[in-house]
DNA sequence: GGATTATTATACCGATTGGTATAATTTTGT
DNA sequence: ACAAAATTATACCAATCGGTATAATAATCC
């Protein structure tokens, strides 16, 4: 790993939680040359604009819950217990502060990005399809070892659990209680209990 | 009404789509002055600075969609009417798309200011408190005619309710395709039919 | 209708925006 | 250790940011 590698990815951790905060029009460079004690010339030296900056962050936000998400699924085998991984790692929510201070990537971008900037929409996007896909699968494979009901619609219960998820932690941090995402996730453990064969 | 006030209303109007769709950073003193055809005196006179048109404009944006839902609820006697109301609304979301083109300005708001605006962040709050105590109400009412199963958790319900049509409105504008929020939809009718009596 | 007041347009302000050319400094390969 | 290459810092750019003083215009009241 070259130094500049290194700059790189240390311009990437620094920045991503001030744009998962401040949103990408929100952010300005002098905000990112704050945040990683560098200069514009180091930023533009190993970025070729804003732009890529703001892209990476996003990967490695998104990456930093996906992977934290996906890991603990896989520490499980019955596929049930892979979808009530949701519900541990939500519930409470302030056990992760800093993974996910600012709110969740996958909205905030979606959000911002919908009707003003194409590149960050797209990877939205394709976030929330691999999310689609990953419970998706869950099912089909619980569905498979008789472990989820057949006739299960995989795909309406995972828009429904998706928009749940994110509808509740949108009112988690604009309120700062967490009632709405508790009662969300309250809601999730209804759907899961629902399909379980 | 005098000049003053149909020009202030008119700004408010012309302006508010597009702080809904490109935000409060993302909007320019500019976009306002070429959305109107006025020029930054006149916004000036009669705002004092950017944010009283932002707030303004959410007020406006917010008793639009407001507006309508409160009087589609009001025609409905039953209970359970009311509440699907909700389903009836945002399930052909592309049927009103005038009204919410931009999205849900609570959303937005809730997400763009959560960590940047104080005063939009109190708006947003205030508007979801509204809600969760409109939906309350509707089913407090519902309970005491006995057409809402008694024991029903209104707090509880109102709040994945909320998320549910949040986060399906973020997966229909993101993505651009109908079914994050049509299955949304049905897992809210689910729990409409859950709780009637 | 004319004077007064309120409203809108013009022109400008300093500060900040994203970005770049170039110079100084480190890394890197030998 | 030294030359070549890559990286970082400095200084600057035009454009745009939000905002304001003032001049021109239009509405209002008597």
């Amino acid at each position: 790993m070259t130094k500049a590698e290194k700059t790189r990815q240390y311009i990437i951790e620094k920045t991503a939680p001030i744009f998962n905060k401040k949103g990408y029009a929100g952010t300005s460079i002098n905000d990112l040359t704050d945040a990683t004690g560098l200069t514009k010339g180091s930023i533009y030296g190993n970025f070729e604009n804003k732009d890529e900056v703001a892209l990476a962050a996003f990967d490695y936000n998104f990456g930093l819950v996906y992977g934290t998400i996906k890991n603990r699924i896989a520490a499980k085998s019955h596929s049930i217990d892979k979808l009530k991984v949701y519900l541990n790692v939500f519930s409470d929510f302030s056990s992760l502060p800093t993974l996910l201070n600012g709110g969740c990537p996958v909205l905030n971008t979606a959000i911002e990005a919908d009707d003003t900037h194409g590149e960050l929409r797209a990877k939205a996007v394709n976030a929330i399809e691999r999310w689609y896909a990953s419970l998706e699968y869950i099912i089909k494979e619980g569905v498979e070892k008789g472990q989820i009901k057949q006739g299960t619609n995989a795909k309406d219960f995972s828009g429904a659990f998706i928009a749940l998820i994110e509808g509740g932690i949108m009112l988690a941090k604009v309120t700062g209680k967490m009632h709405g995402l508790k009662a969300a996730m309250k809601q999730c453990e209804k759907m899961i209990n629902e399909i379980t064969a």
